[in-house]
DNA sequence: GTGAAAGCGCTAACAC
DNA sequence: GTGTTAGCGCTTTCAC
């Protein structure tokens, strides 16, 4: 493996030109940076990261923390920031928490000191060791606020309310909302914007995981309920409490209509195709990345609230005589 | 951040014993030992991975390469990687080739030099390039095999034997089968299996990303090849397939049946349900995070081919007559 | 604009 | 068993 030090001989200059010729290239006379450069290629030189953070105490990683990296909202966020990073050199370092929050605790404390930089995705610790964290180093937070960090969200509540204006429009007066972790922050605000809304009675049935089989399990309370209609937490949810309601005999979205949240693409390809409230995943692993790179201590944390959008597709229909009561 | 010099003064000790007592605790005595470790939790020591790796040589992490995390394919076999990693103390770098091959190409120069080993997932590049990786340093290749290297891959042909004689027991005589991206060596394992079966009539109607919209797009040729049964080079493809016949009016299984390859989550909360040939994704992960920990460079690289299991479900069903000639 | 030199935090000989 | 010493490959003052 070349390292600096041979680049420098094979371009004829001391290591420290070699070095500010790749990192600094304007603080090198052109003739050498192109020397330096020339050489590298040639030698098929590759950056050591580990000297370079040991020797610059800044690591370029980026470390990325997910609740669960098989569930596809968390996976195309990852992929959003993979791709951002990859652009800017650097490399990311993913740690699945398990949804455990002594999990999460942990990794949080192991990957901090090696990284440039921490991405928490719905991290579901409590606000103030959120704010530990980002007092020892740079940290964005996704899909969840935190005051006085920098964070990118989704504008949650008007989501909600344009899925309720649906319903609504649609003949529908009680609808159930399936609710998720809660630790969940962002199951907290979908719950507060149900609050703001008239005209339509609310049904909670509860939190689940926020997996299909936490749908299958909400479905029942669901009927239970006397809903026409339900909002999901997420799309898998959703989906689940559509599987359920079919397996009981109930059509969607003949008997009760079904929206969900995320728009994974498998909300695109079940039967009935499920309308969402679309939350842009992978622009928000983009805005995180770049925030992360632009985070300045002295300056106000930048939040940014990503816009969503209602995706109306076949499980949501008028609604039906109610099931019971 | 409190350095192992930190510890070994607040313990006593020279950092040579502190680093022992941490990394190789049978070589310092009990007492020592147990003053190390109390200093190190009670400072909150975190080794500083780059240190470590510059010094030693040898890099913890672990480098994970994937066409795509937002395939649930990749997304579990990451996951399984992640958990097997962190049990052994060890962070994973994930990179995304976006099923390119120059990306990867680039991926694996950028990562090698910097992690402990390199996890290649579903690798694309040829066969010459990957076992010059492998001699730049350890490697497992993940769902494909090549000659010299370890890999953890998946017993396909049997799987495949498995959907045929399922659909030849079901009346079926002629079944067509949709590929994936030709560079995909699971791809050809899969057609190669095809050939060696007998009493069934395959139609190849050729590859197609391996993603949803490659079903879609694949469905009209399955139709137009007058088969009554679709094998799918995976469940997304296969899906997809599904989609576009319930679009065009036909009834799955009662027009034509649908196997895919994987058991991803989905394919058991579709409607119908999909019969597939389930591979131990999460298996897989932890299988090949153990190899690499376990690589010699003298030995034989071992080889594990993990079985696979055909899991019927809705999908599949008695043949129909023939769509059309 | 450039080079010499120090040192990031840790491990690994090497002596004791 | 334990301490001393010398780097790992790089960045970064500091002089020039």
């Amino acid at each position: 493996m070349a390292t600096l030090q041979d680049v420098a001989v094979a371009a004829g200059v001391s290591p420290a030109t070699a070095s500010r010729a790749l990192s600094t290239p304007a603080s090198v006379s052109m003739e050498r940076r192109h020397r330096v450069l020339e050489a590298a290629e040639r030698l098929g030189y590759r950056p050591n990261r580990s000297a370079q953070a040991l020797a610059s105490g800044r690591s370029g990683h980026i470390g990325l923390v997910v609740p669960d990296l098989a569930n596809p909202f968390f996976a195309t966020v990852a992929k959003g920031v993979q791709s951002q990073a990859r652009g800017a050199h650097r490399s990311v370092l993913v740690a699945d928490t398990d949804e455990d929050v002594r999990a999460e605790r942990e990794i949080v404390d192991d990957l901090q000191p090696n990284v440039g930089g921490l991405l928490l995705c719905s991290p579901r610790m409590p606000e103030d060791e959120i704010r530990d964290a980002a007092a020892r180093g740079p940290v964005v937070v996704v899909n969840r606020e935190v005051a006085g960090l920098a964070s990118v969200s989704f504008d949650v509540a008007s989501g909600v309310h344009a899925a309720l204006a649906h319903l609504r429009a649609l003949g529908h007066t009680r609808v159930a909302y399936v609710g998720g972790p809660s630790t969940s922050w962002s199951d907290a605000r979908r719950r507060a914007a149900l609050t703001e809304v008239a005209g339509l009675e609310i049904v909670d049935v509860g939190g689940q995981r926020p997996i299909h089989q936490g749908g299958v399990a909400a479905a029942d309370l669901v009927i239970a309920a006397g809903a026409t209609a339900v909002l999901a937490y997420n799309d898998l949810v959703a989906l689940g409490v559509m599987a359920r309601l079919h397996a009981r005999g109930l059509s969607v979205p003949g008997d009760v209509s079904v929206i969900g949240f995320d728009d994974i693409p498998a909300a695109a390809y079940v039967s009935p195709a499920l309308t969402t409230v679309a939350l842009p995943l992978t622009r928000a692993g983009h805005e995180a990345t770049t925030l992360l790179d632009g985070l300045d201590a002295a300056a106000e944390p930048p939040t940014v609230r990503l816009p969503v959008e209602l995706v109306v597709r076949d499980s949501t229909g008028p609604a039906a005589l109610p099931l019971k009561g």
